[in-house]
DNA sequence: AGCCTTATTGAGACTGAGTCTCAATATAAA
DNA sequence: TTTATATTGAGACTCAGTCTCAATAAGGCT
Protein backbone atom coordinates (compact mmCIF):
# COMPACT_ATOMS: atom_id res chain seq x y z
CA UNK A 1 0.00 0.00 0.00
CA UNK A 2 1.53 2.92 -0.83
CA UNK A 3 -0.67 6.35 0.28
CA UNK A 4 0.57 10.04 -0.84
CA UNK A 5 1.55 12.49 1.81
CA UNK A 6 -1.21 14.50 1.54
CA UNK A 7 -2.25 17.81 3.76
CA UNK A 8 -4.33 15.89 6.22
CA UNK A 9 -1.32 13.32 7.36
CA UNK A 10 1.03 16.74 7.31
CA UNK A 11 -1.60 18.12 9.57
CA UNK A 12 -1.09 15.25 12.31
CA UNK A 13 2.46 14.87 11.57
CA UNK A 14 4.62 17.72 10.55
CA UNK A 15 2.23 20.85 12.44
CA UNK A 16 1.18 19.07 15.85
CA UNK A 17 4.40 16.08 16.57
CA UNK A 18 8.12 18.15 17.48
CA UNK A 19 9.70 14.93 16.24
CA UNK A 20 8.43 14.02 13.07
CA UNK A 21 9.70 18.04 12.59
CA UNK A 22 12.99 17.64 13.77
CA UNK A 23 13.37 14.21 11.76
CA UNK A 24 12.59 16.46 8.33
CA UNK A 25 14.86 18.94 9.51
CA UNK A 26 17.32 16.20 9.36
CA UNK A 27 16.56 14.99 5.94
CA UNK A 28 16.67 17.95 4.58
CA UNK A 29 20.28 18.65 5.51
CA UNK A 30 20.96 15.88 3.51
CA UNK A 31 18.58 16.12 1.00
CA UNK A 32 16.69 13.29 1.98
CA UNK A 33 12.65 12.89 1.42
CA UNK A 34 9.77 12.49 4.53
CA UNK A 35 8.04 9.73 3.02
CA UNK A 36 4.46 8.49 4.86
CA UNK A 37 6.69 5.56 5.67
CA UNK A 38 9.02 7.25 7.77
CA UNK A 39 6.22 9.25 9.58
CA UNK A 40 4.36 5.97 10.38
CA UNK A 41 7.71 4.25 12.18
CA UNK A 42 8.69 7.20 13.82
CA UNK A 43 4.92 7.64 14.97
CA UNK A 44 5.01 3.68 16.30
CA UNK A 45 8.37 4.35 18.12
CA UNK A 46 6.69 6.82 19.80
CA UNK A 47 4.00 4.64 21.58
CA UNK A 48 5.95 1.98 21.71
CA UNK A 49 7.69 0.35 24.51
CA UNK A 50 10.82 2.51 25.40
CA UNK A 51 13.42 -0.57 24.38
CA UNK A 52 12.80 -2.22 21.26
CA UNK A 53 13.86 -4.38 18.65
CA UNK A 54 13.76 -3.66 15.19
CA UNK A 55 11.72 -7.20 14.74
CA UNK A 56 8.60 -5.76 17.09
CA UNK A 57 8.46 -3.27 14.57
CA UNK A 58 8.81 -5.43 11.53
CA UNK A 59 6.24 -7.53 13.20
CA UNK A 60 3.84 -4.66 14.06
CA UNK A 61 3.95 -3.63 9.85
CA UNK A 62 3.60 -6.96 8.70
CA UNK A 63 0.20 -7.49 10.84
CA UNK A 64 -2.94 -7.34 8.99
CA UNK A 65 -5.04 -4.39 9.71
CA UNK A 66 -1.96 -1.99 10.14
CA UNK A 67 -0.27 -0.85 7.59
CA UNK A 68 2.42 -2.43 5.43
CA UNK A 69 5.83 -1.00 5.81
CA UNK A 70 8.49 -3.59 4.41
CA UNK A 71 11.60 -4.89 6.82
CA UNK A 72 13.91 -3.50 4.55
CA UNK A 73 12.59 0.36 5.45
CA UNK A 74 12.19 -0.40 8.38
CA UNK A 75 15.82 -1.12 9.09
CA UNK A 76 17.03 2.12 6.77
CA UNK A 77 14.40 3.92 8.85
CA UNK A 78 16.19 3.01 12.09
CA UNK A 79 19.36 3.95 10.84
CA UNK A 80 18.35 8.05 9.57
CA UNK A 81 16.58 8.51 12.98
CA UNK A 82 19.81 7.04 15.11
CA UNK A 83 21.62 9.82 12.78
CA UNK A 84 19.55 12.20 13.85
CA UNK A 85 19.65 11.75 17.07
CA UNK A 86 15.86 10.85 17.90
CA UNK A 87 16.75 7.21 18.52
CA UNK A 88 19.88 5.43 19.81
CA UNK A 89 20.98 1.94 19.96
CA UNK A 90 22.99 -0.47 22.45
CA UNK A 91 23.73 -4.13 23.01
CA UNK A 92 23.08 -6.52 25.89
CA UNK A 93 25.02 -9.26 26.32
CA UNK A 94 25.22 -11.41 23.37
CA UNK A 95 21.88 -10.55 21.66
CA UNK A 96 20.57 -7.92 19.54
CA UNK A 97 20.75 -4.51 18.80
CA UNK A 98 18.22 -2.76 20.91
CA UNK A 99 16.70 0.87 20.18
CA UNK A 100 15.62 3.40 22.52
CA UNK A 101 14.18 6.55 21.91
CA UNK A 102 16.51 8.96 23.07
CA UNK A 103 14.81 11.39 26.16
CA UNK A 104 18.12 12.44 28.61
CA UNK A 105 21.25 10.71 28.64
CA UNK A 106 21.11 8.06 30.86
CA UNK A 107 23.26 4.42 31.79
CA UNK A 108 21.59 1.23 32.16
CA UNK A 109 21.58 -1.85 34.83
CA UNK A 110 20.70 -5.39 33.57
CA UNK A 111 18.99 -8.25 35.64
CA UNK A 112 19.81 -11.20 33.80
CA UNK A 113 17.91 -13.22 35.80
CA UNK A 114 14.69 -11.39 34.79
CA UNK A 115 16.08 -8.95 32.20
CA UNK A 116 14.55 -6.02 33.70
CA UNK A 117 16.69 -2.65 32.32
CA UNK A 118 17.31 0.03 35.23
CA UNK A 119 17.80 3.31 33.68
CA UNK A 120 20.10 5.69 35.89
CA UNK A 121 21.52 8.91 35.69
CA UNK A 122 24.54 10.78 37.95
CA UNK A 123 26.23 13.71 37.73
CA UNK A 124 29.52 12.10 39.72
CA UNK A 125 29.82 9.41 36.83
CA UNK A 126 29.74 11.73 33.77
CA UNK A 127 31.73 14.21 35.49
CA UNK A 128 34.56 11.78 36.25
CA UNK A 129 34.23 10.45 32.88
CA UNK A 130 34.94 13.94 31.26
CA UNK A 131 38.08 14.30 33.37
CA UNK A 132 39.38 10.68 32.06
CA UNK A 133 38.92 11.85 28.29
CA UNK A 134 40.61 14.83 29.62
CA UNK A 135 43.13 13.22 31.02
CA UNK A 136 44.11 11.14 27.67
CA UNK A 137 43.24 14.03 24.90
CA UNK A 138 40.27 12.41 24.17
CA UNK A 139 36.93 14.08 22.71
CA UNK A 140 34.27 11.93 23.85
CA UNK A 141 31.28 12.00 22.00
CA UNK A 142 29.10 9.42 23.56
CA UNK A 143 29.48 6.43 25.81
CA UNK A 144 27.94 3.42 26.89
CA UNK A 145 27.35 1.64 30.31
CA UNK A 146 25.19 -1.13 31.05
CA UNK A 147 25.97 -3.24 34.72
CA UNK A 148 24.44 -6.48 34.76
CA UNK A 149 23.17 -8.76 37.53
CA UNK A 150 20.72 -9.14 39.80
CA UNK A 151 17.93 -6.71 39.99
CA UNK A 152 15.82 -6.56 43.84
CA UNK A 153 13.52 -7.77 42.83
CA UNK A 154 15.24 -11.18 41.84
CA UNK A 155 17.67 -11.40 44.86
CA UNK A 156 14.61 -11.45 47.25
CA UNK A 157 12.78 -14.38 45.45
CA UNK A 158 14.16 -16.99 47.91
CA UNK B 1 44.17 -34.36 12.45
CA UNK B 2 43.26 -35.58 15.44
CA UNK B 3 46.32 -35.62 18.00
CA UNK B 4 46.29 -37.08 21.20
CA UNK B 5 46.98 -35.46 24.31
CA UNK B 6 50.60 -37.00 25.03
CA UNK B 7 52.89 -36.17 28.13
CA UNK B 8 54.69 -34.15 25.70
CA UNK B 9 51.62 -32.20 24.98
CA UNK B 10 50.91 -31.95 29.09
CA UNK B 11 54.45 -31.33 29.67
CA UNK B 12 53.89 -27.96 27.57
CA UNK B 13 50.74 -26.87 29.13
CA UNK B 14 49.44 -28.59 32.55
CA UNK B 15 52.16 -28.17 33.95
CA UNK B 16 53.85 -24.83 32.90
CA UNK B 17 50.62 -23.00 31.91
CA UNK B 18 49.22 -21.92 34.58
CA UNK B 19 45.99 -20.64 32.45
CA UNK B 20 45.72 -24.29 30.85
CA UNK B 21 45.63 -25.49 34.47
CA UNK B 22 42.79 -23.27 35.70
CA UNK B 23 41.30 -23.67 32.29
CA UNK B 24 41.41 -27.67 33.33
CA UNK B 25 40.20 -27.18 36.80
CA UNK B 26 36.89 -25.29 35.30
CA UNK B 27 36.43 -28.26 32.91
CA UNK B 28 36.60 -30.69 35.48
CA UNK B 29 33.82 -29.10 37.72
CA UNK B 30 31.60 -29.45 34.67
CA UNK B 31 32.68 -33.29 34.21
CA UNK B 32 34.45 -31.95 30.56
CA UNK B 33 37.12 -32.87 28.70
CA UNK B 34 40.72 -31.26 28.14
CA UNK B 35 41.50 -31.76 24.52
CA UNK B 36 44.27 -30.66 22.56
CA UNK B 37 42.12 -28.72 20.51
CA UNK B 38 41.05 -26.39 23.46
CA UNK B 39 44.56 -26.22 24.47
CA UNK B 40 45.97 -25.14 21.24
CA UNK B 41 42.89 -22.33 21.25
CA UNK B 42 43.72 -20.81 24.52
CA UNK B 43 47.91 -21.03 23.82
CA UNK B 44 46.71 -19.31 20.67
CA UNK B 45 45.26 -16.40 22.37
CA UNK B 46 47.39 -16.06 24.54
CA UNK B 47 50.21 -14.95 21.82
CA UNK B 48 47.44 -12.78 19.94
CA UNK B 49 46.73 -9.36 20.17
CA UNK B 50 44.43 -8.46 23.19
CA UNK B 51 41.32 -7.56 20.87
CA UNK B 52 40.52 -10.33 18.78
CA UNK B 53 37.58 -11.54 16.82
CA UNK B 54 36.57 -15.05 16.80
CA UNK B 55 37.35 -15.03 12.89
CA UNK B 56 40.87 -14.57 13.69
CA UNK B 57 41.01 -17.89 14.98
CA UNK B 58 39.08 -19.22 12.64
CA UNK B 59 41.15 -18.13 9.84
CA UNK B 60 44.60 -19.03 11.62
CA UNK B 61 43.55 -22.65 12.01
CA UNK B 62 42.60 -22.84 8.65
CA UNK B 63 45.48 -21.78 7.52
CA UNK B 64 47.24 -24.25 5.89
CA UNK B 65 50.39 -25.41 7.81
CA UNK B 66 49.29 -25.06 11.38
CA UNK B 67 46.98 -27.30 13.17
CA UNK B 68 43.58 -27.62 12.11
CA UNK B 69 40.54 -26.89 13.92
CA UNK B 70 36.73 -26.13 12.74
CA UNK B 71 35.03 -23.01 13.39
CA UNK B 72 32.47 -24.85 15.29
CA UNK B 73 35.04 -25.88 18.08
CA UNK B 74 36.80 -22.45 18.09
CA UNK B 75 33.14 -20.78 18.77
CA UNK B 76 32.25 -23.66 21.45
CA UNK B 77 35.68 -22.92 23.48
CA UNK B 78 35.51 -19.54 23.07
CA UNK B 79 32.03 -19.50 25.22
CA UNK B 80 33.93 -22.36 27.96
CA UNK B 81 36.96 -19.53 28.33
CA UNK B 82 34.41 -16.88 29.00
CA UNK B 83 32.25 -18.78 31.39
CA UNK B 84 35.87 -19.54 32.82
CA UNK B 85 36.71 -15.92 33.32
CA UNK B 86 39.88 -16.21 31.61
CA UNK B 87 38.32 -14.38 28.63
CA UNK B 88 35.65 -11.46 28.27
CA UNK B 89 33.46 -10.47 25.37
CA UNK B 90 31.86 -6.74 24.34
CA UNK B 91 30.42 -5.21 21.26
CA UNK B 92 32.00 -1.95 19.72
CA UNK B 93 29.52 -0.44 18.55
CA UNK B 94 27.17 -2.05 15.64
CA UNK B 95 29.94 -4.35 14.96
CA UNK B 96 30.48 -8.21 16.14
CA UNK B 97 31.65 -9.39 19.52
CA UNK B 98 34.97 -8.93 20.12
CA UNK B 99 37.48 -10.80 22.67
CA UNK B 100 39.84 -9.80 25.02
CA UNK B 101 41.61 -12.28 27.59
CA UNK B 102 41.29 -10.78 31.19
CA UNK B 103 44.08 -9.03 33.10
CA UNK B 104 42.43 -6.61 35.52
CA UNK B 105 39.42 -5.05 35.03
CA UNK B 106 39.24 -1.59 32.61
CA UNK B 107 37.04 0.18 30.30
CA UNK B 108 36.85 1.53 27.09
CA UNK B 109 37.74 4.08 24.91
CA UNK B 110 36.89 3.69 21.30
CA UNK B 111 38.50 6.38 18.67
CA UNK B 112 35.70 6.29 15.71
CA UNK B 113 38.23 7.71 13.31
CA UNK B 114 41.02 4.83 13.68
CA UNK B 115 39.28 2.31 15.76
CA UNK B 116 42.04 2.37 18.26
CA UNK B 117 41.01 0.93 21.73
CA UNK B 118 42.37 2.69 24.68
CA UNK B 119 42.13 0.80 28.05
CA UNK B 120 41.74 2.56 31.62
CA UNK B 121 40.72 2.28 35.41
CA UNK B 122 39.56 4.44 37.48
CA UNK B 123 39.03 3.98 41.31
CA UNK B 124 36.67 6.78 41.52
CA UNK B 125 34.26 5.31 38.90
CA UNK B 126 34.34 2.06 40.29
CA UNK B 127 33.32 3.20 43.57
CA UNK B 128 30.22 5.48 42.61
CA UNK B 129 28.85 2.75 40.48
CA UNK B 130 28.77 0.38 43.41
CA UNK B 131 27.00 3.23 45.27
CA UNK B 132 25.08 3.47 42.53
CA UNK B 133 24.11 0.06 42.70
CA UNK B 134 23.12 -0.11 46.14
CA UNK B 135 20.83 2.47 46.05
CA UNK B 136 18.94 0.25 44.09
CA UNK B 137 19.40 -2.67 45.81
CA UNK B 138 21.23 -4.19 42.65
CA UNK B 139 24.15 -6.91 43.15
CA UNK B 140 26.13 -5.70 39.81
CA UNK B 141 28.32 -8.91 38.69
CA UNK B 142 30.20 -6.93 35.94
CA UNK B 143 29.82 -3.80 34.28
CA UNK B 144 31.16 -2.38 30.26
CA UNK B 145 31.71 1.15 29.88
CA UNK B 146 32.72 1.83 26.18
CA UNK B 147 33.22 5.42 25.73
CA UNK B 148 33.13 6.75 22.11
CA UNK B 149 34.65 9.84 20.24
CA UNK B 150 38.01 10.91 18.80
CA UNK B 151 41.50 9.96 20.23
CA UNK B 152 44.44 12.59 20.96
CA UNK B 153 46.17 11.61 17.59
CA UNK B 154 43.33 11.92 15.29
CA UNK B 155 42.24 15.19 16.77
CA UNK B 156 45.97 16.24 16.04
CA UNK B 157 45.54 15.19 12.64
CA UNK B 158 44.45 18.49 11.22
C1' DA C 1 47.59 -51.11 30.07
C1' DG C 2 43.07 -51.84 28.58
C1' DC C 3 38.05 -51.18 29.09
C1' DC C 4 34.18 -48.44 28.82
C1' DT C 5 31.25 -44.63 29.39
C1' DT C 6 30.74 -40.09 28.20
C1' DA C 7 32.36 -35.89 25.94
C1' DT C 8 34.31 -33.87 21.74
C1' DT C 9 35.23 -33.22 17.09
C1' DG C 10 34.55 -31.58 12.10
C1' DA C 11 31.89 -31.21 7.75
C1' DG C 12 28.57 -29.03 6.29
C1' DA C 13 23.65 -27.97 6.63
C1' DC C 14 21.07 -24.53 8.76
C1' DT C 15 19.32 -20.05 11.06
C1' DG C 16 18.24 -15.45 11.20
C1' DA C 17 19.56 -10.55 11.59
C1' DG C 18 20.72 -7.34 8.55
C1' DT C 19 21.88 -5.72 3.61
C1' DC C 20 21.38 -5.19 -1.21
C1' DT C 21 19.25 -4.83 -5.88
C1' DC C 22 16.33 -2.79 -9.07
C1' DA C 23 12.10 -1.62 -11.34
C1' DA C 24 8.10 0.84 -10.01
C1' DT C 25 6.67 4.84 -7.52
C1' DA C 26 6.63 8.90 -4.48
C1' DT C 27 8.57 13.42 -3.11
C1' DA C 28 9.63 18.20 -3.51
C1' DA C 29 11.32 22.00 -5.81
C1' DA C 30 10.59 24.96 -9.58
C1' DT D 1 2.54 20.12 -13.72
C1' DT D 2 6.90 18.80 -14.83
C1' DT D 3 11.10 16.79 -13.76
C1' DA D 4 15.02 15.25 -11.37
C1' DT D 5 16.01 12.69 -7.57
C1' DA D 6 15.03 9.79 -3.58
C1' DT D 7 12.32 5.86 -1.75
C1' DT D 8 9.95 1.69 -1.68
C1' DG D 9 9.17 -3.54 -1.39
C1' DA D 10 10.00 -8.37 -2.81
C1' DG D 11 12.98 -11.34 -2.35
C1' DA D 12 17.76 -12.77 -3.16
C1' DC D 13 21.83 -12.56 -0.64
C1' DT D 14 25.48 -12.35 3.20
C1' DC D 15 27.73 -14.13 6.88
C1' DA D 16 28.28 -14.69 12.02
C1' DG D 17 26.96 -18.09 14.77
C1' DT D 18 24.55 -22.72 15.81
C1' DC D 19 23.35 -27.38 15.21
C1' DT D 20 23.58 -32.36 13.79
C1' DC D 21 25.55 -36.69 13.96
C1' DA D 22 28.76 -40.34 13.03
C1' DA D 23 33.50 -41.05 14.06
C1' DT D 24 36.83 -40.44 17.63
C1' DA D 25 39.16 -39.02 21.91
C1' DA D 26 39.40 -38.32 27.05
C1' DG D 27 39.92 -40.02 31.33
C1' DG D 28 38.11 -42.71 35.38
C1' DC D 29 38.32 -47.29 36.87
C1' DT D 30 40.27 -51.59 37.53
MN1 LIG E 1 17.36 3.15 28.39
MN1 LIG F 1 40.34 -4.14 26.73
ZN1 LIG G 1 15.46 -9.18 37.91
ZN1 LIG H 1 42.01 7.67 16.54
Amino acid sequence: MRLSLNKAVMGNCIINDNKTAIFNAFLKTKWLKLTWELEKILQKIMEMDEHFLPEDLIQYFEQAGNERISRATVYRTLKLLEEASIINSFHINDDFKKYERIKAHHDHMICNECGKIIEFYDERLERIQKEICDEYGFKADSHIMNITGKCIDCRNKR
